[in-house]
DNA sequence: ATATGGATGGCCT
DNA sequence: GGCCATCCATATG
């Protein structure tokens, strides 16, 4: 090993490390600061990276979430991991999703990222979703479409976002969203009454 | 413009 | 066997 000790004013900083005071504190107050951040993807084929503009807050405590009462299971683990690592899961046989895991290691608990608008690498994002339309507003506003733009799935699951070149990374917002609304959750059976889902325009 | 229903597979009981 | 934190094509006003 004869790494230097100190980085090189020239060397290239391939990829930004995650802020980490951005998953500080509870989920909800996480996945409404997620809004106005941007995710970026350093794919094989390129960059990618979109502002997230809607996320959904799950915690152990509520019926709607995977992890609900504290119960593991083999596809739930990764929400059990410490705040930073990546969770997905597959829906409906054939979307994913993508979730940050937020809060201490043993409670299960995450962001579920629901949009974003696409910044960086959307011909690539076009090419994934094999995406028609002219307008972009409809590339990846939506947990499975997202996945589907940075081609994301099951080998992702556990990625931990805070290690060092890391192929994930978010970003805090230059300026926060003026303006943040809340809503209930779309798409649960249980829980609906809670007002845990965050977007902006 | 909104409403419907079908596709699909890993995981749980 | 039965869920599912979804999406899109198709059908209708």
């Amino acid at each position: 090993m004869k790494t230097a000790g100190k980085s090189q004013p020239h060397k290239a900083p391939v990829l930004c490390n995650m802020f980490s005071e951005l998953l500080e504190g509870t989920t909800l107050e996480v996945a409404r600061r997620l809004i106005g951040c941007t995710l970026s993807y350093n794919a094989p084929e390129g960059v990618m990276a979109g502002i997230i503009n809607e996320t959904e807050a799950y915690t152990e405590e509520d019926p709607a979430c995977h992890a609900y009462g504290g119960k593991q299971t083999r596809k739930n683990q990764t929400m059990f991991q410490e705040s930073g690592h990546l969770y997905i899961y597959l829906i409906y046989g054939m979307y994913h999703c993508a979730n940050l895991v937020t809060e201490e290691a043993g409670r299960g608990s995450a962001v579920l990222i629901r949009s974003v608008l696409p910044t960086e690498g959307v011909e690539l994002m076009i090419q994934n979703r094999n995406y028609k339309e002219k307008n972009l507003k409809n590339l990846c506003n939506g947990p499975g479409k997202l996945c589907q733009a940075f081609n994301w799935n099951l080998s992702l699951d556990g990625l931990d976002l805070r290690k060092k070149n890391s192929k994930i990374t978010l970003h805090p917002a230059s300026s926060p969203p003026t303006k943040v609304i809340e809503t209930p959750r779309i798409g649960i059976t249980k829980g609906v009454e809670l007002p845990w889902r965050f977007y902006s325009i």
